[in-house]
RNA sequence: GGGCGGUUAGCUCAGCGGUAGAGCACUACGUUGACAUCGUAGUGGCCACUGGUUCGAUCCCAGUACCGCCCA
């Protein structure tokens, strides 16, 4: 059967990927040698919603190839595959779907039904990530797939949770967090985006209380007083108005002396019947604005932080949908209960977050609607920081001076949900928290020891910089879809004080909650776990949940207590935090965890080295004491050929599904490596991707030309290189066993591109470029057994070398050219030592390729036709040159188009070429230019004295010569040596050639 | 504002103490016994700038400028 012209990617990629899944090539240990060494790679987990993008494809490349590598080698492998949970993604896309379907919405259809659609969901569509790897080539171990909500996962997070909460690492609090309004849950750093938008400052009076006035003097950088005059107000800056509604404080910097004088004073709060003091903080920024800031710590980050060094009360404004709140007691009773508060009554957190503040008139309002009733009220007040602006009649000529409410335009960064896009609402609401500061250290020992050691360095840096400043997490979620929180409540009447019960099953939590009233109560305990429609249904607020329902006296004396289960679910990343071990059957001691952890290398972006890496790091150090991996390999984004960053709205997304079916994955993955140097910036062109796929092409007619030839007539694989004697075939041997090293070297260092870089040098320019070529005269000669066993094994070893990259060709060609084995996913790595490079077969062809090159230049540049073959006069050649030019004589002539050599003086109208050890005449009598000639000369006469020039300066440098190591100066004069040699060759033929006229 | 990184051929990137490299693009020629998804020969670089260390700096150090990214 004849080879087809070209690889034919479509259809071999289908046709393979099912051999290989159907022969489970990429199973746990799959081609592993007794008593191998394993190398187990998890995959980041891609969500469940995902589709293959760009980065996917990336990273999973450079995971196969290290797998298939590993593989080839005989070692014990296991790459983990499978998908997380990805709990606010996969809750909005069913969300969206009910609500296309026209469905109930997920709070009509509660809890256990909208998950029972969200599973019914997942199991129709959260595959396509998957199967879109296999597209990729990519050979995981496909029966292993894991999943963040299913199998041992949900126990195995579980257990984790109540681990670490019964080591007090775990704990309920109060705290301002990354709000979503739209999904009404908290959610993390990472799901906020901050974006520049165009928004507004606004300038408000706060007036001192009892009318106090104070002298406001403004200075320039010198201390010139530029401004002084009596002011009955402090002025603030805000971006945000609606929030001043819970504002605590005014702060100004210790430093500034503008305010010093009513540091500690009162002033009143435009709309608002409450007086709030100014007081001294770091936070304010002197230079800014008007360097007074007002406080609302219920709503502001870095407010937040004052408001507590303060002890300022942390009044909270709105619901959990971004609307001001209607909630609670009017607003008159509410300020009232402030204003004591204010005065030092005391007041518990929970009262305080139950105040609403928000006057009657502004409830139930959208922020942003509040925003502007906000600013209205106030500028009718005349609260607003006037602004002068002048308007000349043009008819009059005469000017109006106006005094105009002072509103800056501004760029300001707004926190937007990167799937909700909405703005994020910093909020104060209960959270749980995992205390991340005292389970931080082992994680920075282990990446200081080089346990785990992270490339590039710089990712090393980010990481401890990150852990060394970490703050506490936030792992709880306000969603359905993920694995909720294994915390009970009891009731809080009878005196009973709230208790909550934390435990992996309802059986642990009744039996503790037994004992736990029984002691208290006096009495036998039932427990019961109604679900929370049963609560819902009874009344809001905890107080009527548990007068109703919480607790009941039985006829017999004893009590039931109906425990309320927490609603949130913990952040997808707290489970994704512990898939090194869960995907491995943790808490159960499987052989797999005994085997494959710690795992050998994490792949992934280093846009989660925090959110991911750090968590797994902390995470598997607090459960199993192990590191989760040797090595963190980070890569960056992919971009695009200019370095932008992919976004649909951009339109500059490549798909990788469109690159595969265009160009073949191989040639993507070949791309995909050869961007892979450490650190390096990834911007993928489809130029680039496009000339690996040729270099696919080169590679399969090699093997085609290879074909035609016979040399893969009755053929084996052999393992050990034959013995050949023609230069030729010794030289591309060695090259073989050069390249093979410098593979490994490269995939051992993690330098994709290098290994990458490696093979395409090695196929296109030595194989391709030189060898074959040689063969075609060696096929016809004395040779041809020996050059056909020779290409045969080259090429057999370029396919494999070239397999972990481009899976796809290599084991189609595998298959097509010989008697196989196993197929080539399974084919033994080579072991070819050094000791088959041959440095005079090397130094032969070197000067062989050299002599060849010489004549083909000259001959372009005289501009002999290509299909005229000269004849060559050897005008000198020293031994060494007489025995290459006999032993490579048919090559020489084939590849520069030479007719016959002789020996002899130059004849006239020839041109000159001097190599080393030789110098030959090309006769063009007729043809030649003189003028040309003596151009072409001098311009490599040029160049050689400039080279000359720069080696002779630094012999005659004692400095260098007394300083610089030994080996360096010999090759210094060597090179010199040889370029003077030429240089006198060049010198005699331009002399020839001036004498001739 | 803090941190990290970058600046090398027209473009995209390697190199990182010892005479500047690749792919793509470009120019000329070319269907020579695999390959036009190709071949042959070429063109093209004050290696951002300024100092310093060194016999020697694109490479190391310091500073400057510009450009990214992350975190505030």
């Amino acid at each position: 059967m004849q080879m087809e012209k070209n690889f034919d990617a479509s259809a071999a990629e289908a046709r393979i990927s099912a051999l290989w899944q159907k022969q489970k090539i990429g199973a746990a240990g799959a081609n592993a040698k007794a008593g191998a060494e394993a190398f187990s790679i998890m995959i980041p987990p891609p969500n469940v919603t995902g589709s293959l993008h760009m980065g996917h494809a990336f990273n999973n490349t450079l995971q196969d190839i290290l797998i298939r590598w590993h593989r080839m080698q005989g070692h014990d492998t296991l790459w983990q595959v499978g998908t997380d949970h990805a709990g606010i993604a996969t809750q909005m896309v069913v969300e969206r779907e009910l609500a296309k379907s026209g469905a109930p919405s997920r709070r009509d259809m509660r809890r256990e039904a909208f998950l029972a659609k969200v599973w019914e969901w997942k199991d129709q569509s959260g595959g396509t990530i998957i199967n879109q790897l296999k597209r990729l080539g990519a050979s995981c171990d496909w029966d292993r797939e894991a999943f963040t909500m299913s199998g041992n996962f949900p126990d195995a997070v579980t257990k984790v949770f109540v681990d670490l909460y019964n080591k007090g690492l775990i704990y309920r609090g109060k705290r301002l967090v990354n709000w979503d309004p739209h999904f009404e849950t908290a959610i993390s750093d990472l799901e906020v985006e901050n974006i520049e938008v165009a928004g507004h400052m606004w300038h408000f009076k706060y007036l001192l209380a009892d009318g106090e006035t104070y002298e406001y003097v403004d200075r320039d950088t010198d201390g010139a007083v530029i401004l002084r005059e009596r002011r009955d107000y402090i002025s603030i800056a805000t971006t945000r108005p609606e929030t001043m509604l819970g504002d605590g404080a005014v702060a100004v910097h210790p430093s500034d002396a503008r305010y010093a004088a009513i540091v500690g004073k009162m002033v009143h709060l435009p709309l608002c019947d409450r007086l709030i003091p100014i007081i001294r903080d770091e936070y304010p920024d002197p230079t800014f604005g008007s360097g007074a800031v007002k406080i609302t710590g219920a709503h502001d980050f870095n407010d937040y932080q004052v408001a507590k060094r303060a002890g300022l009360p942390l009044y909270r404004l709105m619901d959990t949908r971004g609307h001001m709140r209607s909630d609670g007691a009017p607003y008159d009773v509410a300020v009232a209960r402030a204003r004591e508060i204010a005065g030092g009554a005391h007041a518990s957190e929970a009262e305080i977050d139950a105040l609403n503040l928000v006057p009657d008139r502004f409830r139930g309002l959208d922020r942003f609607e509040a925003r502007d009733a906000v600013v209205a009220e106030i500028n009718k007040l005349g609260l607003c920081v006037p602004v002068k602006v002048i308007t000349i009649d043009p008819e009059t000529n005469s000017e109006d001076w106006r005094n105009e409410p002072y509103v800056e335009a501004k760029k300001i960064m707004q926190p937007v949900g990167d799937r909700s896009k909405v703005v994020i609402e910093p909020m104060l609401t209960d959270q749980w928290f995992v205390d991340t500061a005292k389970i931080v250290g082992p994680a920075l020992d282990a990446v200081r020891s080089g346990a785990t050691k992270i490339m590039p360095e710089s990712g090393e840096k980010t990481y401890f910089h990150w852990l060394e400043n970490i703050e506490p997490w936030c792992i709880s979620r306000q969603l359905w879809w993920g694995h909720q929180i294994p915390v009970w409540y009891g009731p809080t009447s009878y005196n009973l004080a709230g208790k909550e019960f934390c435990g992996a099953t309802e059986q642990d939590v009744a039996a503790e909650a037994k004992t736990y009233y029984g002691n208290i109560l006096g009495t036998e305990i039932k427990v019961e776990f109604p679900n929370e429609a049963f609560f819902a249904a009874i009344a809001i607020g905890d107080e009527g949940r548990d007068a109703a329902a919480a607790i009941s006296v039985n006829g017999d004396g004893s009590h039931t207590i109906r425990l309320h289960r927490d609603p949130d679910v913990l952040d997808t990343w707290f489970s994704s935090g512990l898939w090194p071990i869960g995907t491995l059957g943790w808490p159960d001691q499987t052989p797999e965890l005994a085997k494959y952890f710690p795992t050998s290398t994490l792949i992934t972006g280093a846009d989660i080295i925090f959110f991911w890496v750090a968590r797994m790091m902390m995470m598997q150090l607090a459960v199993v004491d192990q590191v989760p991996f040797k090595t963190v390999y980070l890569h960056g984004l992919v971009r695009d050929a200019k370095g932008k960053k992919m976004s649909k709205s951009l339109g500059n997304v490549i798909d990788p599904l469109e690159i595969i079916d265009e160009f073949g994955a191989d040639a993507l993955r070949f791309a995909n490596a050869a961007m892979a140097s450490l650190g390096g910036t990834l911007k993928l062109d489809t130029a680039r991707i496009a000339g690996y796929r040729n270099f696919g092409t080169k590679l399969w007619n090699a093997c085609r030309f290879a074909e035609m030839n016979g040399v893969w007539e009755g053929h084996v694989t052999q393992e050990t290189a034959p013995n050949a004697a023609a230069t030729a075939n010794k030289w591309i041997i060695g090259e073989t066993a050069k390249t093979l090293a410098e593979v490994n070297a490269a995939l051992e260092g993690y330098r994709f591109d290098q290994a990458a870089d490696a093979l395409y040098k090695f196929v296109w320019g030595k194989v391709c470029d030189w060898y074959v070529e040689f063969a075609k005269p060696l096929l016809d000669g004395e040779y041809a057994n020996e050059t056909r066993a020779t290409m045969a094994f080259v090429l057999d070893r370029s396919m494999i070398l070239l397999h972990p990259i481009m899976p796809f060709i290599t084991e189609d060609l595998w298959g097509q050219t010989g008697q196989r084995a196993k197929l080539l996913v399974h084919t033994d790595w080579p072991n070819l030592p050094l000791t088959l490079v041959d440095t005079a077969a090397d130094a032969e062809m070197a000067w062989v390729t050299g002599l060849i090159e010489e004549i083909r230049s000259a001959r372009t540049q005289m501009h002999v036709p290509v299909g005229l073959k000269l004849d060559i006069v050897a005008t000198e050649m020293d031994n060494a040159a007489k025995a290459a030019f006999a032993r490579n004589e048919a090559l020489i002539k084939r590849l520069a188009r030479i007719e016959t050599l002789t020996h002899g003086a130059a004849p006239k109208g020839s041109i000159s070429l001097a190599v080393d050890g030789a110098s030959f005449a090309l006769p063009l009598d007729g043809v030649i230019d003189v003028a040309e000639e003596k151009a072409r000369l001098s311009k490599a006469m040029d160049k050689l004295a400039k080279e000359i020039g720069g080696l002779a300066g630094r012999l005659k440098n004692p400095a260098f010569v007394a300083s610089a190591p030994e080996d360096v100066v010999e090759e210094v004069r060597a090179n010199l040596a040889l370029r003077e040699e030429e240089q006198a060759k060049l010198a005699a033929a331009l002399h020839r050639l001036s004498s001739m006229g």
